[in-house]
DNA sequence: TAGAGCATGTAATAGGTTACATGATTAG
DNA sequence: CTAATCATGTAACCTATTACATGCTCTA
């Protein structure tokens, strides 16, 4: 059962409730940017495909001065699906790390070069933690009673440390360089 | 300047020597798994285009009883192109965490299969970890005085810093949801 | 004698982004 | 008046994996 996790990212998100594929596309946005992403070249075509496999149904949404908004909904079938999808093992998967890419031929390169390369990677990584805990706040009061709340909040965790270890990695590199440089 | 990763990645590995696919391969496979990999259907069509754009010079290297050997070796031009493609600055790349994916629908299914797949992640990363610990020794002796290794070093720290961090959240995680259950 | 290693490559397919097309409303 | 937001979708284009094709040698 080799399948496209875009297609669940997208069912999951159904799952919390009927959305249209612009709601879906500012969900990812929103709410998952930090580790998951989609664009609007897959989930259009995957909401149809849904939506012909029996996963969802849609429904078209009137309105006035706006363009009508398709509303798609999971169905019983759809959330089984989700739901056997959710339980297989997540297979092994190799995060292309461009940093380390770039770091790893950095004799090709000044030692200086590679330096910058690390402390904007740093900088980067330090906000993204900063943006990763206002979520977390604006979540936790916003949502407080909902039922997915204690799930989300072990995602925002992962990011907290995970960043938190890039962060510290940086400094330490940062510091290697220096006493190479000497 | 939105440039092909895949072609660099390559095209840094030459500058490590002359090399042939099938070398550039296991390569990916043997160092820099944690990190990177390309299979040979995208290696050899980029050898070649590489070598059409002068830079990579291809030399064939005849043998008995194996097949031929197809060398690559980088060029001035290919170098500075590499050279070029180092200092950039690296753009922001949404790593797609499928754990996270899983977690956060974790409602639809039992609270002890999201216990499973966390700790099922938790153990493969403590695998990770063993090897990193593993290569970084292994190069340490076999490639002391390689001028390259400094910066392998810092790749390997990178590894076993994101390393640490995943399992201590899993391990956090799973705490977390222990309480959950009752 | 089966399988792994050596070694090159292509074709089919899947996965994913960007640009384009359309057009009204609203906020600055 | 300009830009953003609302809203849907497609086509062209990259990027990447998998399966296939070939065929010799060495090891278990």
């Amino acid at each position: 059962m080799k399948e496209n996790k875009t297609k669940y990212s997208v069912l999951g998100i159904l799952s919390y409730g009927p959305m249209s594929g612009y709601d879906i596309k500012k969900f990812y946005e929103q709410s998952i940017a930090g580790f998951w992403s989609e664009s609007y070249g897959q989930i259009y075509p995957i909401l149809k495909r849904l939506a012909k496999e029996g996963l969802a149904i849609k429904s078209v949404q009137k309105q006035e001065g706006k363009p009508d908004r398709h509303i798609y909904a999971i169905t019983d079938e759809g959330r089984k699906a989700l739901q056997q999808w959710l339980v297989e093992p997540v297979g092994r998967h190799i995060g292309r790390h461009e940093i380390l890419l770039k770091l790893i031929f950095g004799r090709q390169i000044e030692l200086k070069e590679s330096m910058y390369q690390i402390e904007r990677f740093r900088d980067r990584q330090q906000q993204e933690l900063t943006e990763i805990r206002q979520l977390k706040k604006r979540f936790k009061t916003d949502a407080a009673d909902n039922p997915n709340m204690p799930f989300w909040q072990l995602a925002f965790d992962y990011g907290e440390h995970v960043n938190r270890a890039y962060i510290q990695w940086a400094e330490k590199a940062i510091g290697a360089l220096r006493k190479m440089k000497k």
